[in-house]
DNA sequence: AGGTCTGTTGGGAGCGCTCCCAGACATGAT
DNA sequence: ATCATGTCTGGGAGCGCTCCCAACAGACCT
């Protein structure tokens, strides 16, 4: 924590360079590490800055420059309910991870209300910052269409739709539901059920397709009434649970696009006297604090958050860089699933 | 979503006096709300400003004015993990909610290393925020001292000892535990056990003077056998319970001083073939998603966390104005906190 | 009529940087 | 010796704002 206690004004560049005895452009030309510097110089001038505890002032950088240095995370309030839980902290965890090594600044906005949001537009549109992270957009956001429009580089958390024209990361939906589809089969289960999201969520048709894909690959049978649509809450788990039961009373097993389905779904099983995973194996999706404390323990699929939140910053940092080079970015990224295995199934 | 299509550089001040017929002083003037301004010339600049679309620019109000228009919010990685889950994106929701009406920057930065934190310290040091917000910190946190001493204002969540120095936001923790151990007395419990945080943490020690508090004013037995220490961990929850039970096996209760080692206590209780709350009665602290999904559901206190988030904002925003004219701010808040009752007790 | 306020307004100066051009110097080729 | 070429360097211009001072008009007094 060396730190000049100098009070008052902190030391600008021009003092720095008068300090080492050059010219401001060569202290510039230090900061940014451009190239023809001689040596001496170069350490000259640092050892200047190290002396004077000189720190560059962003807003001036940022004024002459026309950039930022700062990206925006944007997260649609809802969703701070919703996927509380390790998703949001992982997410930040990663991306402020990933740009602990830039001097890019982490702007954090909550979208509430279409008030905020429009406000939000035209704070981006004024290009106020060099990047945005949207996170978990839903099919009717129009931020997304506003940014590419705008030629704000931008980096979702998830797909819209199979064809998503904005640059995104996302996990292999589909592969993980599978994974778990074919870890009940493998236990041995016949009549495998599931829960699903909203349908006009890209991600819970992808984890619908992995259930069908793995009962197919299994020649197992398929019966409209093995699905029930949930809405990704407790109370939505709970009431497809309670349909499921009431449609297929023999079947033995149950998978659940979320962890938190899975815990409205397991409290309707204990209700009816059925036993997880005696009578009914259970296997969530998120692999959530809630799978972990669940009795038993929930069986879960488990998305790479964290590194979800890396590859975000990298692409992003990736479209910003090609941006101002004139060549185009689009790096999609999509990372594996893991299964977590534990006594519920 | 009105935003002006037209391509290229964005409005400056200057574009809206021009257009509006006025001096650049005048336009400042409307936009920062002076008085001295006819609303005659009022009206003509807002319109102007509409009709332009014009946004200001952050970096070049933040040079000229020598402030920066953003606050700090800043969390040591740990607790990124620890009190991940209701904590973390409650207080981050009521900041930016508090934020919202402000056109104040939220600037989020996770610290994880020592490196890290000598960073930070060097950028607030060179005054590049107005204001910092210190989550949940340690008693030997360097930052909250540095802070102080560079003058730059900050608020904490929670206090390091009884008297800290820093404004800060608290909850009632101690009267919080005492009206956890208060319900328990209530519902016949004669001998209650308390697991605890880590001692030299304030919080920890709050939440066990409560408990103190509590069997005093009800006449009933302190008995230090009663008392475990834990460490605000599953593990360390689990072990403080197995610890209780050899000392005391008539215990009939147990306050844990959080969700997460009343989870733990939980998992020993069950073990051990008692009943929940038949045997004994369980009651946690911070009404976290474990605590609902727990089996039975667990009676945890719970804390205002969002209204903290606001109140820390209205604290550092008191601060940041006092500051500039000259007075102190050093409004501390201590939150009520509220029992939940739920089927473990 | 002259003087003094008060309420408004315009615009110069400057915030601390980056960009870029021109100049200084060294090197090698002619 | 001369010139072209290249490397390094200094500093002017300007980014878009706020601050502040001077100027002006009108109201009111003496």
């Amino acid at each position: 924590m060396t730190v000049s206690g100098r009070r008052g004004r902190r030391p600008t560049l021009e003092q720095v360079a008068a300090y080492a005895g050059v010219g401001r452009g060569t202290v510039s030309r230090v900061i940014n590490g451009a190239a023809n510097v001689s040596d001496q110089t170069r350490t000259a001038v640092q050892q200047a800055i190290a002396e004077l505890g000189y720190v560059p002032n962003r807003a001036a950088r940022a004024l002459a420059a026309g950039s930022t240095d700062a990206i925006a995370l944007v997260i649609p309030e809802a969703e701070t309910r919703l996927f509380a839980e390790p998703y949001f902290s992982g997410i930040i965890r990663g991306v402020s991870a990933e740009l602990a090594d830039t001097d890019m600044q982490l702007l954090l906005t909550l979208i509430r209300t279409p008030k905020e949001r429009d406000r939000f537009a035209q704070y981006v549109t004024a290009h106020r910052v060099d990047g945005v992270l949207l996170l978990s957009v839903h099919a009717d956001d129009p931020l997304p269409d506003l940014l590419q429009q705008i030629e704000m580089p931008a980096v979702l958390s998830g797909r819209r739709s199979g064809d998503e024209p904005v640059p995104y990361v996302d996990c292999d939906n589909t592969g993980g539901a599978q994974a778990a589809v074919e870890h009940l089969i493998g236990r041995g289960r016949r009549v495998v059920a599931t829960v699903t999201g909203p349908p006009d969520m890209y991600v819970a048709r992808c984890r619908l397709q992995g259930y069908r894909d793995a009962l197919r690959a299994a020649g197992l049978e398929e019966d409209e009434r093995l699905v029930a649509e949930g809405d990704f809450t407790e109370e939505g788990g709970r009431r497809a649970m309670r349909g499921l039961l009431a449609a297929r009373p023999d079947l033995d097993a149950v998978f659940c696009a979320s962890d938190v389905m899975a815990a409205g779904a397991r409290a309707v099983l204990r209700e009816e006297g059925r036993s997880v995973p005696g009578d009914v194996a259970l296997v969530g999706f998120d692999d959530s604090a809630v799978a972990r404390h669940m009795d038993p323990p929930l069986t879960s699929v488990r998305q790479p958050i964290e590194e979800m939140g890396r590859a975000m910053v990298r692409g992003l940092l990736e479209e910003i860089e090609g941006r101002k080079e004139g060549r185009g970015g689009h790096s999609n990224r999509v990372l594996p699933t893991e299964l977590v295995r534990r006594s519920s199934s």
